[in-house]
RNA sequence: GCCGAAGUGGCGGAAUGGUAGACGCGGCAGACUCAAAAUCUGUUGUCCGCAAGGACGUGGGGGUUCAAGUCCCCCCUUCGGUACCA
């Protein structure tokens, strides 16, 4: 018998596929398509970890499924290449970006092509390739010309330790969500991307797409879109006015006061001599205060009075106009009227600064804190709007109001405009530039792609301009007609850019012309499955969708969403182990002692948890140590057994063994004899019925498991198959051939070479999926419980024909049974499924 | 605080309202072996019992049902997301 050469296996077939160029996939408008993407990586200097494979085992079995089912698979892969770390590698060595990257694109195709996943490497691109950020500038140029790239002078998200400015979406509590380095605000001249424009689409389209509610509603919570009205509020004494944004526009006549926020226009020109000094100070320190400061919700609120009043429309009382910190300066119009009645940080603020409390809807005590039910509550109070319920009144208060010119119905997001400028050398440069004056002009299209300078030194200049800027001449171009010398742009794009169109390049990726044709886009799109983490929530996936929505405007793609079904696979997480003191040791510096864990040299005891895959933990799991020990196969056996795949999963090493046994046992079952060559258990004898049944069971099993995406459980369908088989001394041809290729999705290795072994002469990679037969699955005898009062009390074996009354007489008549009803009057008595009698007795 | 997901053996996990613990790991016993490893076979939720068998058991507490891990109500814990958005 020979061995399971795992090593020599997938060499021979990984090699038999790229030089075959067996998955190379084409437009061919007569057989269906299906699009499967994953979330292309940022090929870092480390490697793969176990984690990377997760999704993409899934993808490239439900791709080689999906082949073997007739369909035309696009299933590509690429690289999201421009960003910080290469960047910072490039600062400390000198060495040019570019080439770090492309060793990085190696390391990482090799580490891919070793796990045997069937991409069409004909397609692979990088984001950094001058041929695909020619396509990104253009669709740059594209939004710039619909009006939807401006420049602005923002405050934006510094961060000192980047050297750069940061999207809304990158910071979170004050920090860089990557590093955890600190940001602060600063006014900068930055180019802004208006998804703003696109908020209701982005919000109303994710009902069309088949995503995880939960990341659906992260999309919609983030877009943020509240319905309210917009009041317009005189200042007492003077002729200037403000607008507030209200959703409760019903209780305005319980507005107490106004407050401005400390970045509000309007704060300097309304304030009272008196009062101008607490007044800068505060909008001082405000200013000064960081994000974590001003984010902190716990905190107690401050602000100051103004000294100026401003009327309230409805009833021309007089409010008195205070600053405080808890009022935005970037949402709605950064002004608020304040109703401490029904809203708690108004409530919270009232009972701080000793201002009224007035109710204007009944239902609750407003003494004692804000009543917010915006249901039922009935209005009081509030002179027209008395008796109306909340929603009634919010209505009428409107019409009211607009019938006055003093407001009007209006929607808010919480979504800003999109940030899309940094301060860094390796990113898509903008194809744009500037004129003495500081008006713009587009790059033409033909002068496409600008290209990145090369530098000496890729740190940004002394006084503090991007990186580019070091790049005088590449910075003055002068122009062809008018002669006159214009800037370059030396921002350049986030990485984010590269990554909102690529599943459509990938569509069409050597299109020299066109960034995509139309036939190709028509074909492909959309991407019926796209699998990635969730940490792109909102980021990556908003981004990209507000790209293609442009695109779908421009009549660029036919589909309102790229992505028509999304999948997020859980983090893979390790085992890692702290001495007494917190520090991380290796895996070979720690042994077993009884339950726990102690240090190798020392005997010290050793904390052992369940945490993320990372560095600096010590328990990231190369790829390439496992292929080697165990096998692609193996792995990606191992990748998919774990558990689902929507869900959080330790590795551990015992449960990759634990697939390449089985492995090895399907290898043993089909070679297990003297010699060389196929097993004398495969046999030319027809099937019996009992191995039909097993071999239709088992199909129709693992059918249904891929098409839930329920792989652990499809291959706990095939380990039982070969548990069955194992047993008996025969394994007719028919159902061993059937076998191999429920396999093949998942063990393409093992599954080829043996089919070769078969005797077959090509690749199983398209040959049909077996289809399953209901009447084979059927077997003649079952095995029926009988229940009393809700516990098993008996089986009986009964033969499949029988009918329910005879099975209920059979388990009444059960000696088992019997001792359990004597004395007692039968209440229920019925065959609820085809292996259950239940009955109950009182 | 709010939104979302999840709590099942020693471990990863399985289970259209229908025999809880499939499959795998680990453990135990046996076969093979001079021996070990590997492999194969059996066994393995907990408690009581020699056994037959019984009781208990899916985070906790109620409820619906002939029957609840699964459905309903309340609560606890963990993990993600979010956070003064008027």
């Amino acid at each position: 018998m020979s061995v399971y050469d795992h090593a020599a296996i997938e060499a021979r077939w990984q090699a038999w596929w790229l030089e075959h160029k067996t998955f190379k996939s084409e437009v061919d408008p007569t057989r269906p398509k299906f699009y499967v993407l994953d979330m292309f990586p940022y090929p870092s200097g480390d490697g793969l970890h176990v984690g990377h494979p997760e999704g993409y085992t899934a993808t490239d079995i439900l791709s080689r499924w999906k082949r073997m089912q007739g369909f035309n698979v696009l299933h590509p892969m690429g690289w999201d290449a421009f960003g910080l770390p290469a960047e910072r590698h490039a600062v400390r060595t000198g060495q040019h970006p570019a080439e770090i990257t492309s060793r990085n694109c190696d390391n990482f195709r090799r580490q891919i092509q070793s796990l045997g996943l069937s991409y069409d490497w004909d397609r692979e691109f990088s984001t950094t390739d001058p041929d695909y950020v020619r396509w990104t500038q253009w669709i740059f140029l594209q939004l710039y010309k619909k009006g939807l790239a401006y420049p602005a002078e923002v405050a934006v998200n510094w961060c000192p330790a980047l050297g750069t400015v940061l999207a809304n979406e990158e910071v979170k509590d004050g920090r860089y969500v990557e590093t955890g380095d600190p940001v602060e605000k600063r006014r900068m001249r930055q180019w802004m991307l208006k998804i703003t424009a696109y908020a209701e689409r982005l919000l109303v389209d994710l009902d069309d797409v088949d995503w995880p509610e939960g990341i659906k509603t992260m999309q919609r919570e983030w877009i943020g879109r509240s319905e309210g009205a917009e009041v317009r509020f005189n200042v007492a004494d003077g002729d200037s006015d403000f607008t507030v944004f209200t959703t409760r526009p019903d209780t305005l006549f319980g507005a107490t006061y106004c407050v401005l926020a400390p970045e509000h226009s309007l704060v300097s020109r309304i304030v009272s001599a008196d009062c101008r000094p607490a007044v800068e100070a505060y909008v001082q320190a405000a200013q000064a205060k960081s994000d974590v400061d001003r984010a902190d919700t716990a905190r107690e609120k401050t602000g100051v009075f103004t000294g100026a009043y401003a009327v309230n429309p409805v009833d021309g009382r007089k409010l008195p106009i205070w600053v405080a910190d808890y009022v935005l300066g970037g949402y709605g119009s950064g002004a608020i009227m304040a109703v401490p009645g029904h809203d708690q940080r108004d409530w919270d603020f009232a009972t701080a600064m000793g201002l009224p409390i007035v109710e204007v809807v009944s239902g609750g005590d407003v003494l004692k804190a804000a009543f917010t039910d915006n249901e039922d509550g009935v209005l009081v109070n509030s002179g027209l709007l008395d008796g109306l319920k909340v929603p009634q009144a919010k209505a009428r208060i409107i019409q009211w109001l607009q019938e006055r010119d003093l407001g009007k119905g209006v929607v808010n997001y919480k979504l800003r405009d999109w940030l899309f400028s940094r301060q860094r050398y390796w990113g898509e440069p903008f194809p744009l530039l500037m004129d003495k004056d500081g008006s713009v002009h587009a790059v033409p299209e033909k002068d496409l792609p600008v290209q990145l300078p090369v530098l000496d030194n890729y740190k940004p200049t002394e006084d503090g301009r991007p990186p580019l800027a070091r790049a005088e001449e590449w910075c003055r171009v002068t122009d062809p007609h008018s002669g006159e010398v214009l800037f370059r742009e030396t921002n350049t794009m986030p990485q984010w850019a590269g990554s909102c169109w690529y599943y459509l390049r990938f569509c069409d990726p050597r299109n020299q012309n066109e960034a995509w044709s139309t036939e190709a886009e028509r074909y492909w799109m959309p991407v019926d499955l796209y699998v990635g983490g969730a940490e792109h929530a909102v980021l990556h996936l908003l981004y990209a969708r507000f790209w293609h929505k442009v695109l779908f405007d421009l009549g660029l793609v036919h589909t309102r969403e790229p992505f028509q079904r999304l999948f997020n696979q859980g983090m893979i997480l390790a085992e890692s182990y702290r001495d007494p003191r917190g520090k991380y040791l290796k895996r070979s510096e720690v042994e077993r002692e009884g339950k726990g864990w102690k240090v190798a040299s020392t005997g010290e005891a050793v904390e052992a948890q369940i945490e993320k895959m990372s560095k600096s933990r010590l328990n990231v799991v190369n790829p390439d140590d496992m292929v080697r020990q165990y096998g692609a196969d193996a792995m990606r056996l191992y990748e998919m057994f774990m558990g689902p795949l929507d869900r959080d999963k330790p590795w551990t090493e015992e449960g990759i063994r634990g697939c390449h046994n089985f492995l090895r046992r399907v290898w043993t079952l089909f070679t297990e004899r003297e010699g060389e060559g196929l097993s004398q258990r495969i046999s030319s004898a027809p099937a019996t019925p009992e191995q039909l049944a097993l071999v239709h069971r088992s199909i129709k099993a693992v059918s249904q498991d891929l098409e839930e995406m329920k792989f652990n459980t499809g291959i706990a369908r095939l380990m039982e198959f070969v548990n069955e088989v194992m047993k008996q001394p025969e394994l007719p041809r028919e159902v061993a051939e059937s076998f191999l290729l429920l396999l093949a999705p998942f063990a393409p290795h093992l599954a080829e070479e043996l089919w070769t072994l078969l005797g077959h002469g090509d690749s199983l990679a398209y040959e049909s999926w077996p289809a399953w037969d209901e009447a084979h699955c059927r077997v003649s005898s079952l095995e029926v419980a009988v229940q009393v009062n809700g516990k098993v009390r008996a089986t009986l074996q009964v033969d499949a024909g029988l009918d329910d009354a005879a099975v209920l007489a059979l388990a009444l008549a059960h000696e088992k049974v019997t001792p359990w009803l004597e004395g007692k009057s039968l209440r229920f008595s019925k065959r609820v499924a085809p292996g259950v009698v239940s009955l109950a007795v009182g």
